[in-house]
DNA sequence: TTGAACCTTCACATCAATGTGAAGGCAAGC
DNA sequence: GCTTGCCTTCACATTGATGTGAAGGTTCAA
C-alpha cells in the first residue's frame, strides 16, 4: 500500500512515517514512480512503533528492538545473527521497560486507590 | 533541605528541580535568604516524577496526578476538594497510563519471548 | 487537457525536556 | 576582608519528535 493509506489506517501522519523511515524503523519498497510501497504488515509495525514511542522509548532504542518484534510466523532473523552484545542490549532495554512498567503500575495503583476511596463503586461498573 | 542536597540525593540536576517547580510539580518553601527549602518527602516525590517522566508522561499529566500520589499516612486532600471534573480527569489519566502499561507489557513480552527462544536459560538465573 | 488527489523532497517552525553558563547574592572559614 | 561554595534568576542552545508548507512530479478521471 502507499503512504496515504498506511497513514489513514494507523492514524500516523505521513510526515512521521517518512521520519520513521529516515530513522531506520521502516523500510518500504519503492514503486517505479518513486512512491513508497508498504506491505500489509507495516500497519502492525507502525502501531508497535507508536506504542513504544508513546512509552518513552527513543527511535534509537526502538531501532534496536524492533527487528525482534515481528510475528512468529515471519522468519526474519536467525539466532545466529544475534550477537552477544545485541542480546545484552536487548536484555538491558527489556529491564528498563520493566522498570517503567513497575513505576507506572505503582503510581497507577495509588491513583486508583485514591479514586476508590473517594468514590467507591465508580468506574468499575455500576453496583446493580 | 536545600536544592543541592536534593539534587545529590536524587541524581536530578538542580536545573531540573527548578524546572519541575516552574511546572508546578514541586512547591518548596523559601528560607529567609530566598533559598529553596525542601522537606524530606521531596526525595521520594522527585523519584516519582522522574519515573513518570521516563515512562513518557508529560509534566502536564504528572501535574494532574501527582497531588494524589502521596502516602496514605499523609492527609493532604479531603474528598470534598475533589470535584467531579477532577475525578473524571484523574480517571482519564489513569486509563491512559493503563493503556501505556498494556502496550509496553506486550512489547516487553515479545522481547523476552524472543530472548528466551534464542537463548533459553539466560537472564532468569543459572540452571544449577 | 485540465484539475484533483495523490506522491516526492526539502526546509523551516515548534514544543517539551534538558544542558550550559553568566551575573550576582549569601554564608562560612581562613 | 577574601575566598570558596552554595544559592538566586535569567537567557540562550540543543535534542528528539512533531507540525506546516512550499515546489514540483504522477495518475486518473471528467
Amino acid at each position: 500500500m502507499r503512504i496515504g493509506e498506511l497513514a489513514r489506517r494507523t492514524g500516523v501522519p505521513t510526515r512521521m512515517l517518512r521520519y520513521y523511515e529516515e530513522q531506520d524503523l521502516l523500510h518500504p519498497d519503492r514503486l517505479a514512480n518513486g512512491y513508497r510501497d508498504y506491505p500489509e504488515s507495516a500497519v502492525h509495525r507502525v502501531q508497535q512503533i507508536r506504542g513504544l514511542l508513546d512509552s518513552g522509548l527513543t527511535t534509537e532504542i526502538i531501532r534496536n528492538v524492533v527487528p525482534f518484534l515481528n510475528r512468529p510466523d515471519e522468519i526474519h532473523l536467525h539466532p545466529d545473527c544475534l550477537t552477544a552484545e545485541t542480546a545484552a542490549l536487548l536484555r538491558g532495554e527489556a529491564d528498563r521497560i520493566q522498570a517503567r512498567i513497575d513505576c507506572m503500575g505503582r503510581n497507577l495503583s495509588a491513583i486508583r486507590a485514591y479514586l476508590a476511596a473517594v468514590q467507591p463503586g465508580a468506574g468499575d461498573g455500576p453496583p446493580a
